[in-house]
DNA sequence: TAACTACTTTATAATTATTCTAAAGTATGT
DNA sequence: ACATACTTTAGAATAATTATAAAGTAGTTA
């Protein structure tokens, strides 16, 4: 028994687009992903953990995994690794850069960096594409 | 009962100027990892097969990582991540950059890559390093 | 609407990479 | 040679993730 607002459309069509039954479950794990105005960059236990905590009605870990790695396979996520053996993932799956700032993660528009020289792929290889990291620290 | 050419003099050095006593377990996992002219990117696992293999008394999983830690402590070995959840580490470390091909990592020499435009660092912040990833692909 | 069936969720077990523990062994100074 | 602090090691513990298989649900179809 749950309704279903004009929001919940779009959530719905990325789901079957992907070939996924918009579940209940499925349907509040992308409203909560992708219904921001920012880029969203997250670890599946945080997810977990920040939408089970206003839930009384718990989603599973195994769901969470579930649905991000669909999500992930259907193109509407991207994944990345930080320095640590947690796989992260990225709402914004258009090729980007970051700044990495001790943990905390900013997305850099494509366009914001250019490249005055590259060097060519390997012979028998092309380049797929060119992401950068920015790492931060503090002044002083 | 182990004897000492002059070869292992160099990583004995490097050891004691990292506070770490010169033992055996330690001496041959630096030959191995820094006696090759090109750069070793490896994790600890792969790192433990590859000279286990080769071994009657085998060295053990907790002084391979241990010693890989108090390489990387001492600026001996940088850290670095793969789009799976394993530490990677490389022998190069200066900062630089890389191409990814299918899990195979291939060093880049910083001067290889220039930049035409670069962001700022938000107010408060500045900019440690500038690392690119180029990821490639098979032509066709 | 009832029934059917394939897909989904879930609790729980298993796996993988890594770290911890504490007992036995070794390097170094005296 | 002795003492002592540091090291190695097997094995237990932990964290992130994946697998299993039983119970539940969505999308048909009658
Ligand atoms: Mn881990
Ligand atoms: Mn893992
Ligand atoms: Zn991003
Ligand atoms: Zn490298």
């Amino acid at each position: 028994m749950h309704k279903m607002n004009s929001k919940n459309k779009t959530f719905i069509d990325k789901l079957r687009s992907s070939g996924l039954r918009p579940t209940n479950q499925r349907v509040e794990i992308s409203k909560f992903l992708f219904n921001r105005k920012k880029t969203f960059h997250f670890t599946v236990e945080e997810l977990k953990n920040s939408m089970n905590l206003k839930r009384s009605k718990k989603i599973s870990t195994a769901t969470f995994y579930n649905t991000v790695h669909a999500l992930k396979s259907a193109g509407y996520l991207k994944e990345f690794s930080l320095e640590n053996n947690t796989s992260y993932y990225d709402t914004n799956i258009k090729s980007h850069h970051h700044f990495f700032d001790n943990g905390k993660v900013i997305d850099i528009k494509s366009d914001k960096i250019t490249f005055q020289k590259l060097p060519d792929a390997p012979k028998g290889k092309k380049i797929k594409n060119v992401e950068v990291v920015i790492r931060l620290e503090n002044n002083n």
